[in-house]
DNA sequence: TGTACATCAGTGAACGCGCGTTCACTGATGTAC
DNA sequence: TGTACATCAGTGAACGCGCGTTCACTGATGTAC
């Protein structure tokens, strides 16, 4: 079944996962037909089954490439901090910053954790994912381990780095709701600083 | 529009709720028609239709009447732990009992909040909910606040309790996926004492 | 308590729309000479 | 570089299934006397 890749078959792939994003986003992945997505992405049907076999394996096309990209800008944040001496301050800064991007992946990613926790084989995948994160992260706090405060700092590195993850991922669910009455990073702002023995 | 509530009516709204409440955990709210739904409570389509307008107005129906019985039986571990004299313990502890009803009702308020994300109106209710969560954990951990150590006993409560429920959500989304690599109420039993400067 | 009647909850067949999927086709892309 | 041909990506009409929704109906529930 593998077709061949062509130059023509990348950029109608490209145009589709674009305009799953943005769709999925705006109505959820139940909420888009597969018409409706394909005339966002100026083809008609065919197109799609000419790519995809089915809206899932599309759902997890788009979920990894977008894994790349994240991963990717996280690197570089990553590197900044280092340079920075302030890694901390960066990651809030990071935690600070929910634009509209930010937002179509949190719906779609949380998404596809709902789709995971029923299916097992996408669990994997999920699981795969956010140990690379987890890795990327590791590398920004790693430096400060060593002048944190006993206790936090006895805590295996995972588990820290799950924490954090759990801290970002929860409070944006709740930022998302109420934009005003929790603002986007301040979870991360008050109590973070502390587990590191800052100030804030 | 209103209708007369008879017992009748009241039993057949219980049984399309029960049934909704497992059929939406099992394949997504919207994994699951209408029939589908009615079949399983026992009725045909007709019933559905009798007493909900659409599926939205069941799935909000059925938030509120689960957002109720979340809160009668946080209520009851407030009061248990207050007796005991060691919230945190209580809390750890409640946090770390994860059943079958804890995962339907992640599934099912998870899905809700991405709707109400999309949906003002919709996250007007799911705030309200919330704060009351919020106001029952309050009761909960009041008593250890003038005791706490500087800085996170200067933060706002609210704030506070936000983190808390962050902790817990995030942390919910991440053993659910990887139950084997994350135990249910790990991140709660090692990080939340150091935060109220207790031993664990 | 018993009967006669009115109301109303739930039935289930019917309708039609929208969707996923297929497939014979055409024009664009790439290759061989 | 140019032409002739083969392959393949995307077209778009067609199909049929499943779904949400309606509605005339019937039997269950509740009320009045």
């Amino acid at each position: 079944m593998a077709k061949r890749v062509t130059k023509r078959r990348l950029e109608t792939n490209e145009r589709l996962l674009d305009a799953a994003e943005k769709a999925f986003a705006e109505h959820g992945f139940h909420g888009v037909s597969i018409a409706e997505l394909c005339a966002r992405a100026g083809y008609t049907t065919g197109a799609f089954y000419s790519n995809y076999g089915s809206k899932d394996e599309l759902f997890l096309a788009l979920f990894t490439r977008r894994s790349e990209v994240v991963l990717k800008q996280l690197g570089e944040a990553v590197d900044q901090a280092i340079v920075s001496g302030d890694p901390v301050a960066v990651f809030i800064e990071l935690a600070s910053v929910v634009d509209e991007e930010t937002r179509t992946w949190f719906l779609i990613s949380t998404e596809f954790t709902l789709y995971a926790i029923r299916n097992p084989e996408v669990a994997e995948v999920l699981a795969r994912h956010d140990a690379a994160i987890r890795a990327a992260i590791a590398e920004l706090i790693a430096p400060l381990l060593a002048t944190a405060p006993s206790g936090v700092a006895e805590a295996d590195l995972d588990m820290l780095l799950r924490f954090v993850v759990a801290v970002r991922e929860g409070g944006l669910a709740q930022s998302l709701v109420e934009p005003t009455a929790l603002p986007h990073g301040e979870l991360e702002r008050r109590f973070l600083p502390a587990l590191f023995g800052g100030r804030g």
